[in-house]
DNA sequence: TATTATAGGGAACGAGAGGTCACTTGTCAA
DNA sequence: TTGACAAGTGACCTCTCGTTCCCTATAATA
C-alpha cells in the first residue's frame, strides 16, 4: 500500500547529516541507502533543503513534545539516592539511544549555520535540562533534602558536568561506560557536598 | 618580498572551516578572499585536504605549545578571590579571541570527522584544563584554600560549567557578556561552597 | 474496464566543485 | 646579462552535485 518512504528518508537523513554534517551528505548516497535512485527522493522532497527543514521541524516537535512543557518535569525525588537514580536513568538512556545521538551530533555539526539548529541546540545542550533541574532542586530543597541555596546556580553546576559527559559519548563512543561511572561518581559528589548533612542514623 | 601567502591562506582556511566546515569550503572562495585566483593556492598546497593538515597540525602545535607541558601550568592561587581572578582572565581571553573562537568552531564541525581533531577537540573542551585544573586544586588544598577533597572531581565540576559556558558563547556571541558574568558567578559559588571556612575575620 | 494519480527508474542538464597545465612576471644569484 | 625559480594567472579538465524530465508499473477510483 502507501509508501512510509517520507519517513524513511528523513531517517536516512538523520543518519546522514549526523555524520558528515549537511554539506557533507549528498542526496545519492542518501536515496541509495534506501534502495531508491536518486530522483525517487524528488517525489517526496522538493529540495535538498526540504529535507533538511522537515528533519528540524520533526526535532524541534519531539523535544517541545518530550521535554517542553512545565507539566513534563519529572518528579522530584524522596531521598538523595533518587537523585542519582533518576540522573542515571537519564544519562543511560540519552548516550544510547541512537536517534537520539544522532539528533545532537545533527545539532552540534549546524548550529552555526542555521539559527533553529542554534536554538534547539541550546536547548538541548544546557538551557532545557538546567531550567528542568532548578525545578527539581528547588523541590528537594523544599523537601530537606539539598542545603538552601541558589537552584538555578545548583542546576547549572550539576547539568554542565552531566552534559559535559554526554557530549564526550558523542565524541568518543568507545568511552561511553567509563563517562557513565562518572556521571554516577559526580552525581555522588554533587549531594555530598549540597545535601542536608543534618540527617541522624 | 618573499610571500606569508601559505600562513594567509591557513588563516583564511580556518576563518571558512569554522563558519562552514570542510566540506562547506571551497577553493574558489578561499583564495578570493586572499585576492587570489584558485589555482594560486595549488602553487602552495597539493590540495584541499593538505591545507586542512597543515591546519590541523598548526592547532595541535598551538596547543602543545601553550597548554601542553606541565611546566606550563598556572601558579596557584593564593586566595579564593585569586581563582576568580584567575578564571575570569582565562575566560575573558578565550571567548574574546577571534583566532581560538575559530579553533574551536571548527574542532567541534570536524570532530565526528577526523580523529586528529576528535582527539584534540577532546583535550580543548574538557580533558586539558581539567588536568591542569587538578593540579590548581591540589595545591589550594596545600595551601588550605580549598576543603579537603578529590582536586580531579572538584576539577571537573569546576571546569565543565566554564566550558558550558563558553561553548555558549560561540554558539550565541550575542551573550557573551552574560554568560561572562555566570561565568564569575558561578566561580564566586564554586569558591563558597568548597572554600575553607575557618578563615576568621 | 478505462482512467488517473502515485512511486519509482533512468538519462540528462547546468552549475560548481577540486585539480592541472602552460604561460607570465618579478626577483635574486651567478 | 642571463638563468633559474617562486608566485600568480586564466583557460580547461573531469567529476559530482542538486535537480529536472520523461518514462513505466502499480493500484485505487469512476
Amino acid at each position: 500500500m502507501a509508501s512510509d518512504t517520507k519517513e524513511r528518508i528523513l531517517e536516512a537523513a538523520l543518519e546522514m547529516f549526523s555524520q558528515n554534517g549537511y554539506a557533507g551528505t549528498n542526496i545519492r548516497e542518501l536515496s541509495a541507502s534506501l534502495g531508491l535512485v536518486k530522483s525517487g527522493v524528488y517525489k517526496h522532497y522538493e529540495s535538498k533543503e526540504a529535507i533538511w527543514n522537515a528533519l528540524l521541524d520533526e526535532m524541534i516537535a519531539y523535544y517541545a513534545e518530550h521535554f517542553g512543557s512545565p507539566e513534563r518535569l519529572p518528579p522530584v525525588p524522596d531521598s538523595p539516592e533518587g537523585l542519582v537514580t533518576m540522573t542515571m536513568r537519564m544519562v543511560n538512556f540519552t548516550v544510547h539511544d541512537e536517534k537520539i545521538i544522532m539528533t545532537r551530533k545533527v545539532l552540534t555539526l549546524e548550529q552555526f549555520r542555521d539559527g533553529r539548529a542554534r536554538d534547539l541546540a541550546a536547548k538541548h545542550f544546557l538551557t532545557g535540562l538546567t531550567e528542568m533541574f532548578t525545578q527539581v532542586f528547588a523541590g528537594m530543597m523544599d523537601k530537606g533534602l539539598l542545603r538552601k541555596d541558589d537552584s538555578a546556580m545548583l542546576a547549572f553546576a550539576y547539568i554542565a558536568p552531566i552534559s559535559a559527559l554526554i557530549h564526550l559519548c558523542d565524541r568518543e563512543p568507545e568511552k561511553t561506560e567509563e563517562a557513565i561511572r562518572q556521571a554516577e561518581a559526580f552525581s555522588r559528589h554533587f549531594i555530598r557536598v549540597y545535601g542536608q548533612e543534618d540527617r541522624s542514623e
